[in-house]
DNA sequence: TTTAGCACTCACAGAAAAAGAGTGCTAAAG
DNA sequence: CTTTAGCACTCTTTTTCTGTGAGTGCTAAA
């Protein structure tokens, strides 16, 4: 059976009614609004083929229709209309980031805000993958007898600093000489690598001074490797409560639950190509308990290298012109944003 | 009328016995499970008493009985036994204190993590009083033409670093310079302090480098000042579906979106005495929409002078004993932990 | 002062009934 | 061959009604 005109026509119909109705949608309905002049009986045989395509689906027999993933699908790559940001939608957006550039966590952690104010629906953003940043130098200053100030600067300017506790019988200028050993061999490897390979030879090189080193990587480990990146900003988590999928306790439990747990949220964001807006529907994402959920994500930049991610989860019925476009728009932003700040 | 020996025992069953259950708890569940010996008509009369002096509440003619906020308070401050932690507890919390400190940010985080799992109600707790730190030195370090990197130590062992803006013609000579007058000048005094008056003075003094004073002293407001002092810690949000009390959804709605906000949790924790934990009952909190719960709050500390609080947010027919000694013990020990890690 | 007995109240659960929305099918019209 | 009107049918949702049980308050006796 073929998807002509009037077929497309009566998807995209259901599909935006039923995103702002979250009822499903009768055959009536859309012969009184949205084709007019077309019989509801007629409508009726359209719905009936659309749902031997598989694009709609009944709740039961004698309710209305319904969007089937792959409806959703079809909606979203051909006939969904462009959505260009509204005045008010862009000025939120640009008011967040025309204050001075802060820290770069709480401007990641604003976005996450923002995103969920400006579309009701959970927002997440995964910090950036630090530990494909690369090594730019590291200071080791003595603060008194017994203790040191460890800084790295890193790649993309971003700062790390501990606290070194010195054994007894190190003087300021062996720290110095510690300090000028790393930076000479550490110079622009990428904080994995430092890890993998190099550390083991410096550690064996300067073996007599093994107590800092161990701190030192211990402080590198920690705060740029692998823990780090996985760390999650969330928006409006209220919201989720807002629309009715919702309203069973079982799968909210669930769900805040995981939300909780921030580890189960890693997984979420797909990996998405660059610059690049993706779309999941209901099952194609491969969570068995948010197959009545949508995500949209994307990546964002931080200088050539440095990458994070960021998405959308809400319901299956979302306005995916809406949120496609804030997401895209806040993600260049965001890049913008980021990438100047660490002065790239 | 008196509140005789039996009344207290009354008054203690009914407390107990609704806590453990959730539902009204009548005269003839106590006159089997409490006090054996006295019938049931008894008892009925004693709770008719204990209703007249505000004590206990009826939801509706013919259900049990249910403690009022007062019935609870004389429970709190006369009938509750004391409660000595488990094994279990003391393991649960000692191990995660046994670990090296890391840093102070996700130690406090932790800790609310484990609070939350220990007592299964919703934990919070708030960063400490920064502002009220005192200031020990600055370091400005080069990074190359145009940017240093400030580093600033405080009191409790915190440091801060941020990136300066380096004007042209402002060699490193100055920068020491600058640090030098600003370690001279600062050195001991409250962030508070800084920045209602010293700060005037030194503006003037060196006008000549203004551009980096503003900068330096936005970095110290930033992150030492009043803002960061309001950060909020949370753990077991997820928690606060487990009860009954908050099936209702609108309930949960307002207080999600108040956790969300995280302004309204700051004023939520009261002003705790030393070393003492206090209890608040229903409508003891100031929050209207909290009414229905309770919160057992106290103070940590680091050092002599920075203080934080910690809280326990849950459904009003809370395990008070358990949830009181166990405030108690995870504040002592977190100030332990964190004042022994910050040198004191 | 305590207890037994009894009538009364109220929430809750389940069944039955009524209302409503929407479909599928058939037959007629264009 | 496509579109439309009409109608019976299905299934959910809402409302109404009724029975049941837990628990009380009161009275009178121990």
């Amino acid at each position: 059976m073929r998807l002509d005109e009037r077929k497309l026509q009566v998807l995209q119909s259901v599909v935006e009614d039923f995103v702002r109705s979250g009822e499903p949608v009768g055959s009536r309905t859309i012969s009184r609004k949205y084709l007019v002049g077309v019989s509801s009986a007629t409508i009726r045989n359209e719905m009936a083929d659309l749902e031997e395509m598989g694009l709609l689906e009944q709740p039961h027999t004698s309710a209305g229709r319904v969007p089937s993933d792959r409806g959703y699908r079809v909606y979203v790559d051909h006939l969904m209309p462009p959505h260009t940001l509204t005045e008010q939608e862009l000025s939120l957006i640009s008011s967040l980031y025309a204050r001075k550039a802060r820290e770069m966590e709480s401007l990641i952690q604003q976005t996450a805000r923002l995103l969920s104010e400006a579309t009701n629906y959970l927002a997440l953003i995964l910090g950036p993958q630090l530990s494909q940043t690369t090594f730019r130098h590291l200071k080791i200053l003595p603060l008194n007898e017994e203790k040191a100030l460890l800084v790295l600067v890193t790649d993309a300017g971003f700062l790390e600093k501990g606290l070194l506790e010195v054994p007894g019988g190190v003087g300021p200028q062996e720290l110095d000489y510690i300090a000028a050993v790393l930076n000479d061999r550490l110079r622009g490897m990428t904080v994995d690598r430092i890890a993998q390979e190099a550390w083991k030879e410096l550690r064996s090189e300067l073996s007599q001074y093994r107590f800092i080193l161990e701190q030192a990587f211990q402080l590198l480990v920690e705060t740029v490797g692998k823990e780090s990146e996985e760390r999650v900003y969330l928006g409006g988590t209220a919201n989720i409560l807002r629309f009715p999928e919702f309203q069973r306790l079982e799968r909210l439990q669930s769900l805040l639950a995981r939300i909780e747990g921030e580890e189960g949220l890693v997984n979420l964001l797909p990996e998405v190509s660059d610059s690049q807006v993706v779309i999941l529907i209901g099952g194609e994402l491969t969570q068995q308990d948010l197959r009545d959920c949508s995500l949209v994500a994307a990546k964002y930049h931080i200088g050539p290298s440095l990458v994070g991610r960021v998405g959308v989860l809400g319901p299956r019925r979302m306005e995916y012109a809406r949120v496609l476009s804030l997401v895209g728009h806040v993600t260049e932003t965001l890049s913008r944003v980021l990438s100047r700040s660490a002065g790239f």
